[in-house]
DNA sequence: ATGACGGATCTAATCCGA
């Protein structure tokens, strides 16, 4: 049995469950990891997620802005939230999951966005952004016997051909040096494998995300890839395929980000 | 100008996203 996990921004998940149930319906992951709920954990659709087998939950929502949930059909062994920050917002969830006999830690996260002005000293949300991914410094892909993934809404876009243009967004908010220079730190010291990057090549373009703004999101094509699903080098080793699902930003009142989901064999 | 949309909230105009 292959184990599939999926990670999605789904920019409120009570607006959403139609399109979630979607993803359900078409690629039926093992475990769906959510950011950007919007919702409290009282306002949680758990019994949706129930009847379709996710009956296993981790929910740490808030009041209208941010929130991950990770919902599994194999049950949780146990759940953590680390208050990145000390902000008091819901941006990391995590679970425990005994998988093919591997202990899998699943990191959720839902990095700050980081607001616009790429300057610590005048803007306090990309200071916040930079003490964040600083933070995440301390997780590490292997701690004894135990193996980790880590997904979700990173919110940097690292590699080149990870935006549209590398040279226009140097100076923009997910593509600046500071940034991916510090989610490369997170990267390298904790030991991890990017999951996409492994199926995926690094000379093409893959994005996760396209602006909303856009008169025509798939035309003119400017997205960048902000969602990521990395692993230990021993769980990378189980990876069978990858899937960035580009056709979802085109599905009826789409999140603008899409799902991105790698299935493991890992029993 | 890359591009001005889309979600939640004390339902109106404001904050937030990236």
């Amino acid at each position: 049995m292959p184990l599939k996990i999926a990670t999605w921004n789904i920019n409120s998940v009570r607006l959403r469950i139609k399109t979630v149930e979607r993803l359900i319906a078409e690629h039926d992951p093992d475990v769906l990891c959510l950011q950007e709920i919007k919702c409290t954990n009282d306002q949680f659709p758990a019994k949706a997620f129930a009847k379709y087998g996710y009956e296993h939950q981790a929910v740490h929502g808030q009041k209208a802005y941010h929130g991950v949930a990770t919902v599994s059909k194999r049950p949780i062994r146990d759940i953590y939230r680390h208050d990145y920050c000390q902000m008091g917002d819901s941006r990391h969830v995590s679970v425990g999951l005994d998988v093919g006999g591997m202990a899998i830690t699943v990191h959720n996260f839902y990095v700050p966005s980081g607001g616009d002005e790429p300057d610590p000293a005048t803007n306090p949300k990309f200071d916040h952004k930079l003490k964040f991914v600083k933070e995440m410094r301390a997780l590490r892909a292997n701690s004894g016997d135990d193996d980790a993934v880590l997904v979700g809404d990173l919110n940097i876009a690292p590699h080149e051909n990870d935006v549209w243009s590398h040279k226009q967004l140097l100076k923009i908010v997910s593509h600046t040096p500071v940034e991916t220079e510090g989610l490369t730190r997170v990267f390298d010291e904790g030991g991890w494998v990017d999951l996409v990057r492994r199926h995926i090549p690094v000379d093409q373009k893959v994005y996760s995300w396209w602006s909303y703004r856009a008169r025509d999101w798939s035309a003119s094509d400017r997205g960048r890839r902000l969602d990521h699903v990395w692993s230990s080098p021993r769980v990378a080793d189980q990876l069978a395929s990858v899937t960035v699902l580009r056709e979802a930003r085109g599905w009826d009142k789409p999140s603008d980000h899409v799902p991105v989901i790698a299935t493991l064999d890992l029993d």
